[in-house]
DNA sequence: TCTATTATTTCGGTGTACCTAAACTTTGAA
DNA sequence: TTCAAAGTTTAGGTACACCGAAATAATAGA
């Protein structure tokens, strides 16, 4: 109910709630969100009481955390904003994928709407990030091509890397190196005979690329989108509202 | 002595510190810094015993508050993160010198020595800032030709407005009305016969803008170079060090 | 020189966002 | 079905950056 400037605090957990369900299709707990954030459990537990006070979202004791509609709203602006400062710092600035990440984390609660909308503009109103992660537009609307993790598939599945979770620079940097990045097209192979990890080849591979062998961890952390799916078909429309804070002069 | 990572309140009570004997060339009193900083003088004494606890200001009870080389040294980068964002909003995301101040104010916190280095090569390292205010350089070191403020010049005086006041949007917006901004030429006349302000008048004017009057307010935002001055005879060498953050990995 | 005014600091207290340790639920393995 | 381990919340406490009110110091006028 209440519309308080949103401390950056609430922004980052309203942000890793919605995010968790992006990545993992369930509601996040309390454990998984302080791990997350980086801070003790009971820190979460009165957090979490309070963004409940404040309507952002649904809670019951001992279950899971979910978003409200207006919970929603809030962490689809911040996805926003997070994902065109990301953009703008490759596009513009002149950063690498992997630096991108801590730089936006903090600017993402410093910058006005003014801002990220110039940005917007500036850049041609990205759809996607430089790790194919979906920018929801002004409305909240985001478009994406329907994509699974690589560690859910079955064998034999071809397709173009959609997205890759950008956490850990020190991935961004292997997976440039191995030749992966996002659009890269790859197949799936399965499980290798002995031990963990997956198989993955590349059918466009002009050179002596073979097949490679990825851990769980970075399996985990790419996206295929199925071979012919089209952007068009997967708008999701999230929320009725615009992602502006309601009160602008509130600088 | 202590080199913890300087929260934004430290940053902005060094930076207005600094910044009023930029203006006012005397140390800054107590209430003065909570006006500016718009807090109550209570607050004022308390933060000025940590900063004396950490090494950045000297003070005792009852004095002006001065910098200590290392305050100054924190102070002159933040002068320089605000006034190259100023000016990267201005120059590549279309903002109006009268809408930069307040972003810049909370950017100038969150943004890294990475940011900030890149904006200072893509905009070729500029030195003044849309409102004439002068960028220190890496090092710390101010290029600025010497100047005065309007209302402590004696009539007569000729030359170009060097700087402007940019903490009132209102003001700025006015004085481009009137056809002031930076490198405007004028000729300061002196009081009017009656009442306050300052006449002045525009030398290289072509068409009908005859003598105008300044309030008070208005001519102490404006400082007026000599004419003639050169841009390298007055640069200061005001610190030894390098304005980097010394952790810069303590993101 | 002696106030009266003004400037500054000290004192007690608030809200936010954390923490550790202790208490309390839930869950799943025996 | 039971109960120990795992997950979660509560209790008590800290650091930071504020506040208003009270106390104290500086200063300037008579
Ligand atoms: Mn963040
Ligand atoms: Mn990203
Ligand atoms: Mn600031
Ligand atoms: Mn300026």
């Amino acid at each position: 109910m209440k519309h308080s400037p949103n401390s950056s605090s609430i922004e980052d957990y309203v942000k890793v709630i919605y995010a968790y369900t992006e990545w993992q299709d369930k509601p996040i707990t309390s454990s998984a969100l302080a791990t997350r954030l980086g801070v003790a459990n009971s820190s979460v537990s009165e957090m979490v009481r309070k963004l409940k006070d404040q309507g952002l979202v649904d809670h019951e004791p001992y279950s899971p955390i979910h978003l409200t509609a207006e919970g929603l709203t809030l962490a689809l602006a911040m996805v926003r904003r997070h994902r065109l400062l990301e953009t703008y710092l490759v596009r513009e600035l002149g950063y690498s994928w992997d630096e991108v990440h801590d730089e936006a984390e903090q600017l993402e609660h410093a910058v006005s709407d003014h801002f990220i909308e110039r940005m917007s503009a500036k850049l041609g109103h990205p759809s996607r990030d430089p790790h194919g992660d979906p920018i929801p537009d002004a409305q909240g609307r985001i478009t994406m091509v329907p994509s699974h993790r690589l560690d859910e598939l079955d064998p034999g599945h071809t397709g173009r890397i959609s997205r890759i979770s950008d956490h850990d620079p020190a991935l961004l940097r292997h997976l440039e190196a191995i030749g992966i990045g996002v659009d890269t097209r790859l197949t799936v192979l399965g499980q290798p005979r002995f031990g963990a990890g997956l198989q993955i080849a590349f059918p466009d591979a002009t050179n002596d690329v073979g097949p490679l062998t990825l851990s769980d961890e970075v399996a985990a952390s790419l996206w295929l989108a199925s071979e012919g799916a089209h952007p068009d078909c997967s708008v999701q429309e999230l929320t009725g509202g615009s992602l502006m804070t309601p009160y602008s002069d509130a600088q």
